[in-house]
DNA sequence: CTTAATATGTACTAAGCGGTAAGTAACCCT
DNA sequence: AGGGTTACTTACCGCTTAGTACATATTAAG
């Protein structure tokens, strides 16, 4: 058996770089979501033809979804280091304030394309439209555990519903998506983010 | 000139009733958005035919905006009354219940179709998409100039920044939108609505 | 210099899109 | 009964959609 290098791989070599074109899908996906996005539009953005796209990222649907991993990884990077913050307060603190810089930062598309990907969308964005809520289940998931901790290391109060504040935390983030996509400055999401902190116990 | 009776039109009378019509339209579009909603999904759940659907509707865009009309009137009937609580406080607190019950409503498409009717879209859509935006922020604004009458009034501190108080509450009731379509629960909502309420300024 | 393997551009497919033309059916008024 | 008016059904329009067949171009290995 042979070990597959990855520095000469037989063949004609790819003539784009996979990692620039997946980022321009991205940005493509996030301004007009998955039912608003056209093979056309894609192939535009990314500057390579139908067939090259198909035979590197698949088809439209796995296209979005491996768009979506690069987001969390790059402009929603925000949220896995808020989670390690040293108190639940501090933990919801970097997260609204993250939250509010980059959802309304003008180098990309407004809001989250995790929320407005496929929020209401046709039944060939079924599959997509779940893996979308899931992601969001699975932040707010992690938030309850994270705000669980807490309560045992005793920087949030026992008496604290973990669940209603994890859910609370998720609502405003996607509250501030629409918001962003309304027009809304990361000035005023900021003064969002601290006017959520005042219900937040301490 | 002749008075227009509503009682006997002349010509061949409608076989649909209209406004029966423009409640499944706006089901559909509700549940798929404008973009994913094409016209065989609106003409079967109106049970008409394409060329009665122009004839009384105009065209798909103009179709979605009347029914935005009817979802204001009817679904999402709790803002306006809710405006006119005696209180800020009371107007937040029936604002935020009165979404709680009905974004999580099974017995409609969960939501709220100005927030996901047209978020991220096509170029088709952007006229539709502007309109919601505008819907929202006109939504919001009713919110400030109610909060800054309630300063005058004293139900409100001279020292609360309404607009951000404003936004903040636009913010939670487009969160809670968002929850819903992660399958949320009207009682998880209302544990919301109440965390929410912790930071309203009394 | 050939062979195998992969990527490329061009051109195509079937199906669905939003929207409409044309003929017919049903109503009121004279 | 006939004319005017409106709504109905059927069949269609040009265009775009997601996805692919195929021939050509570019590389590494033998």
């Amino acid at each position: 058996m042979s070990v597959v290098g990855s520095s000469s791989p037989v063949g004609r070599p790819r003539a784009f770089d996979m990692d620039t074109a997946l980022e321009k899908a991205l940005e493509v996906f996030w301004r007009k979501g998955y039912d608003g996005t056209s093979l056309s539009d894609l192939t535009e953005a990314m500057g390579i033809n139908k067939p090259s796209l198909y035979a590197a990222f698949g088809n439209k649907e796995q296209l979005f979804l491996k768009a979506i991993e690069k987001y969390e990884s790059r402009p929603c990077a925000f949220f896995l280091p808020a989670l390690e913050k040293p108190t639940a307060y501090e933990v919801a603190e970097h997260m609204l304030y993250g939250a509010a810089m980059t959802m309304a930062d003008q180098a990309h598309p407004q809001g989250c394309v995790v929320v407005q990907g496929a929020l209401s969308c046709s039944e060939a964005a079924a599959a997509v439209k779940e893996a979308l809520i899931n992601r969001r289940l699975e932040g707010q998931q992690k938030l309850l555990q994270r705000f669980e901790r807490a309560k045992t290391e005793g920087d949030l109060p026992a008496s604290v519903d973990a669940e209603t504040l994890a859910q609370y935390l998720g609502t405003v983030l996607q509250g501030m998506a629409i918001q962003a996509n309304n027009g809304a400055t990361p000035e005023q999401l900021r003064r969002v983010a601290e006017m959520t902190l005042l219900a937040f116990p301490r």
